[in-house]
DNA sequence: AAAAGAAACGCATCGCATTA
DNA sequence: TAATGCGATGCGTTTCTTTT
């Protein structure tokens, strides 16, 4: 049976289809007897809205859109439940592997007219999309970017909660666990950690990546014999670094084929759990200059972020001191994990069965707190008495382990509710600042206690 | 003020005319 | 006869202009 239109609805109401449209919309034009007898002649009928009609109507496309990489995450983090659950919008859902994937699926979508406006799970892609066209608010991340605001969460208050926290349980050897944190970047996480842990004067407290480094947040090229170019994200720094070499950076010297340089096979090593010329993983090395600036980086570090960048040999300066931005790893390598459960189970056994084992791990996903209580069993460890554990994201999985995990609990449902609300004033052509959400919280659970002495 | 009527939105599909 | 090009039409809704 074919559904009712507003056609219908004006027929049998002796009407006009704009009364009915201005009727159904709560607008005024029509008298409230008139408009009191087509809204229950649409109740009769059953007439609903046609989104497509609207959007032809309208010009806009009634949705927004959210691209979701690393899939392997999506799989194991419960997190985009409580997000959806406070967006409470027409949704556009794709999920691809890496930032080129995720620019291309934002320009088709803007061609294509799929979506009025993104939210962007990371700041990878945020300094991309008003060149793209699109409106879009950066998920969980710093204020970042200037053209695109963000609803961010205040990880430095949560870091120093947990920290303090340990602190008073007799912990000193603290170990972060930075995963493949998807809806808050890691840098910020590892800034937070830093200070907390400097303010409390805990000396011993480092950070192991188990997953991708962090990304800088700005980026410089400096192609062999051609002009300095500044980019703002790692991104556009791939893209208009292959649209350069493409033209051959001014025909200048410098190209030395295939695989030059000694960071060529970064890219192509699929994951890669070290770290470069300094040796231990998640630390500044060869290649970095004072703290904050980091020079020398090296063709290979971008190409295997995601974006293939091509050959040759330029330098390549990210500038971490741009806002929100401590140190960074000294390589960026495999931007994708494929099991981030066991490589973080593979790190914390590293970790506990090596030298001064670490008395406290704070993970940043719950998976990864998992993984730890699991490695921890395995070694017939007793959490907490021998280890406490903290998960950086509280859900269910956290309540429903043994011991139960204390956690940072974040207000997700109120980030994704803030984002959309923000995105909707977008597109709607109103100025948006950034926001931030309510602060994160500690729960406390079993897995926490008094450090071995 | 209330209501009617027409135009517009973007795209797919159809039918007709023209050409090879 | 087949292939191609082009204009007309319809879909459902909103919005603007005109009329009562």
């Amino acid at each position: 049976m074919k559904r009712p239109t507003i056609t219908d609805i004006a027929r049998q109401a002796g009407v006009s289809k704009g009364a009915v449209s201005y009727a159904l919309n709560g607008r005024p034009g029509v008298s409230e007897a008139t408009r009191h007898r087509i809204t229950e002649i649409a109740r009769e009928l059953g007439w609903s809205p046609s989104s497509t009609a609207r959007a032809l109507s309208g010009g806009r496309a009634g949705a927004i859109g959210l691209v979701a990489g690393r899939p392997d995450v999506l799989a194991v983090e419960p997190f985009l439940t409580a997000l959806l659950e406070g967006v409470e919008r027409e949704l556009v859902l794709r999920v691809v592997r890496g930032p080129e994937a995720e620019l291309a699926v934002y320009r088709r979508w803007r061609a294509e007219r799929r979506v009025d406006g993104v939210l962007l799970a990371g700041p990878e892609c945020a300094g991309e999309l008003p060149g793209i066209g699109l409106p879009a608010v950066v998920l969980g991340g710093p204020p970042e970017c200037r053209e695109v605001p963000s609803v961010w969460m205040d990880d430095t208050a949560a870091a120093d909660e947990v920290l303090r926290y340990l602190t008073a349980l007799g912990h000193r050897r603290v170990v972060r666990l930075a995963g493949p944190a998807v809806l808050a970047d890691p840098r910020v996480r590892e800034e937070a950690f830093r200070t907390a842990a400097a303010r409390l004067g805990l000396t011993e407290v480092r950070t192991v990546h188990t997953g991708p480094a962090p990304l800088p947040a700005a980026v410089t090229v400096h192609p062999p014999g051609g002009e300095v170019v500044r980019y703002p994200t790692v991104a556009a720094a791939a893209a208009g670094y292959r649209a350069e070499m493409a033209t051959g950076f001014g025909r200048s010297g410098g190209m030395t084929g295939r695989n030059s340089g000694p960071a060529a096979d970064a890219g192509s090593a699929g994951h890669r759990s070290s770290a470069g010329p300094a040796g231990r993983r998640g630390e500044p090395g060869a290649g970095f200059g004072r703290a904050g600036e980091v020079t020398g980086y090296r063709r290979g570090s971008v190409a295997s972020a995601g974006h293939r960048a091509g050959r040759g040999a330029a330098a390549i300066t990210a500038h971490p001191g741009e806002p929100a931005a401590p140190r960074l790893a000294p390589t960026v390598h495999s931007g994708h994990t494929t099991h981030a459960a066991e490589t973080g189970a593979g790190v914390v056994r590293q970790l506990l069965t090596g030298p001064q084992p670490p008395t406290a791990v704070l993970c940043d996903t719950d998976t990864l707190a998992v993984a730890a209580l699991v490695v921890a069993r395995e070694l017939g460890l007793a959490v907490p008495r021998d280890l406490s554990v903290v998960s950086w994201d509280d859900s269910d999985l956290c309540r429903l382990v043994r011991p139960a995990l204390s956690a940072v609990r974040r207000p997700l449902a109120e980030l994704g509710g803030l984002a959309a609300s923000m995105l909707r004033d977008l597109i709607a052509g109103e100025d948006v600042g950034d926001v931030c959400a309510s602060r994160p919280r500690l729960i406390t659970r079993g897995s926490t206690g008094r450090a071995r002495s």
